[in-house]
DNA sequence: CTGAATCCGGCTGGATACTG
DNA sequence: CAGTATCCAGCCGGATTCAG
């Protein structure tokens, strides 16, 4: 257990932050079976729009979790693929992306259950 | 692979919405030792605020990932604890925490490469 | 095709004050 | 102590437009 990870100013918290967010999560895993290019990305997470998707691409390049390969040709061709990095936040995504499909019918039911209250 | 995953309107995906919460992580993991009071909460979650705090609580009690156990004392005091389906998912959620602890120097290293440039 | 840039409505979330 | 209620600024994120 790592105390400092309560502290705002931790380095660690604002690594948790990052993957706290609602899309790099879902671009991570849309990444897991290899390289795909900008649009193929669009179309795989559902609901994302283009800024958010560079946004999020961005930020995951940054954090050096995703590398960014332009392909001088024409029409232009970018393609995304994770880094050992990234391959190494998959491994805990897709557990997380588990449990989710696992637990989701006794998630529903104790929402349904707190609702009814 | 559950493809229905990055569909908007699939049920494994609001679960992912809910645990990418970034507070949730945070307050799931300061219950991983124990019952915890309101104001413990409070005090180990730096930088969060009353209204988030009760929000947080709410939300994961709903999804039935904590109980909330009233004591008709004076004054009041609410304990807060995990479910086992609570524990269960910190498991994961403590995957997280090591491996923010263990990668923060390298992503760090990523944004200040990505930034210099 | 892959983005960048802009506008802007809405919701998140913080601060504050109040209640049981 | 453990919330609830209210107000409101700020930012998130969607739609649209433009560029290379």
């Amino acid at each position: 257990m790592n105390p400092d990870l309560f502290n705002r100013n931790c380095g660690s918290r604002k690594v948790i932050d990052r993957i706290g967010d609602r899309w790099s999560v879902l671009v991570v895993l849309a990444l897991a079976d290899g390289d795909k290019r900008y649009g193929e990305l669009a179309e795989r997470v559902d609901g994302i729009s283009q800024k958010m998707l560079t946004q999020t691409l961005r930020g995951l390049e940054r954090d050096g979790l995703v590398t960014r390969t332009v392909h001088a040709t024409v029409p232009p061709r970018v393609d995304y693929a994770l880094t050992d990095l990234g391959r190494s936040v998959l491994d805990l995504v897709a557990g997380l992306e588990d449990w989710a499909t696992t637990h989701l019918a006794e998630v529903e039911a104790a929402r349904a259950r707190y609702d009814a209250r």
